[in-house]
DNA sequence: CCGCGTCAAGTTCAT
DNA sequence: ATGAACTTGACGCGG
């Protein structure tokens, strides 16, 4: 018997609590800093709790649970300030067996020909995974990352990106996972890297759709194929699914997920073991109706299985 | 209180 | 060469 998972990323609507903030690089002071972190601290909480009592399995936290966390703008050791909070957290995300991850965003390139910036890539790193140990959760909680920039050469900065991965710490190594973008790097250039390295490869299903590999294979073969980098230290395979914004531009995320389209998808994986990312922008509704329905279709008659 | 310009960050593409 | 988009909402100022 397979299962699916759903979850959504960083937000939740209809929670009251539970919004993010932040503040700019003017009012960043101390007293600021602490109040913006205790509030996300809390609010994080609220999301755990909304997400045991849905059902929920799977999240992703926002990079911008703590204010400015891998900048010197931050010069609080909020690490230290707040363990106790992020002890308890833990503890509510484990009992609830909920897996958390996080996704460093496009400010993020380890594979950058200019050295600061690899150097801060480094330090992002590092500030995500800080978060996930401070929460005491496995390496079954996973770093989502893009390779980065072309830079008009492809195997070039892939290249780059190898040399620079040696930069990184065990830990954030341990926990980092690669993932095909809209633009340049499509399914085969992550899965090659991914070999290379040694890790695990994430498929979007949207980012495949408008950047597929030449060589072709439906997004069926490529979940295959990426089912092969995920080891069991890694925890279940993950893969991230989105729809097209029918009024917006390639890439951009639909306002729901549209059940018509969602169906044959799911049909398409529910005999496989997946825990599936959503990306849309009404978040945790999303994936309640998607839950809801893959749990009315699997108990549907289907005189056509056997 | 409301509305709107602005916001740490990198790359790519359009003007 | 300069600037907007990407993803995205929230901040924060002015009125």
């Amino acid at each position: 018997m397979t299962t699916i998972r759903f979850g959504y990323a960083c937000l939740a609507l209809g929670v009251p609590g539970s919004e993010l903030r932040s503040c700019t690089a003017r009012t960043a002071t101390a007293q600021r800093l602490r109040e913006v972190t205790a509030h996300n601290l809390n609010a994080l909480g609220l999301l755990v709790d909304y997400n045991a009592e849905n059902s929920i399995r799977l999240f992703r936290i926002s990079s911008n649970l703590i204010p400015f966390g891998s900048s010197p703008l931050n010069f609080l050791p909020w690490w230290e300030e707040f363990s106790d909070v992020f002890a308890a957290l833990g503890e509510r995300i484990a009992r609830t067996s909920l897996r958390v991850s996080m996704h460093p965003g496009q400010y993020t390139v380890l594979n950058s020909p200019d050295e600061e910036v690899v150097r801060r890539a480094v330090a992002d790193l590092d500030y995500h995974e800080r978060v996930l140990r401070l929460l005491n959760t496995d390496e079954s909680s996973k770093l989502i990352l893009h390779l980065g920039g072309a830079y008009g050469d492809k195997p070039v900065s892939c290249d780059r990106f190898c040399r620079n991965w040696e930069r990184l710490s065990d830990s954030v190594r341990h926990r980092v996972v690669l993932e095909n973008d809209d633009r340049s790097y499509h399914i085969a250039d992550v899965l090659r890297v991914a070999g290379r390295l040694g890790i695990p490869a994430v498929f979007d299903c949207l980012h495949h759709a408008i950047n597929p590999p030449e060589v072709g294979g439906t997004p069926g073969f490529w979940i295959g194929e990426c089912a092969k980098t995920w080891h069991p230290w890694d925890g279940r395979q993950k893969i991230h699914y989105s729809q097209q914004n029918p009024g917006g531009k390639p890439g951009a995320h639909s306002q729901t997920i549209s059940l018509e389209d969602f169906l044959p998808f799911y049909e398409s994986i529910r005999n496989r073991d997946l825990d599936v990312m959503l990306e849309v922008k009404d978040k945790n509704l999303s994936a309640v109706k998607c839950m809801a329905a893959a749990s009315g279709f699997s108990t549907l008659p289907s005189p056509e299985l056997e």
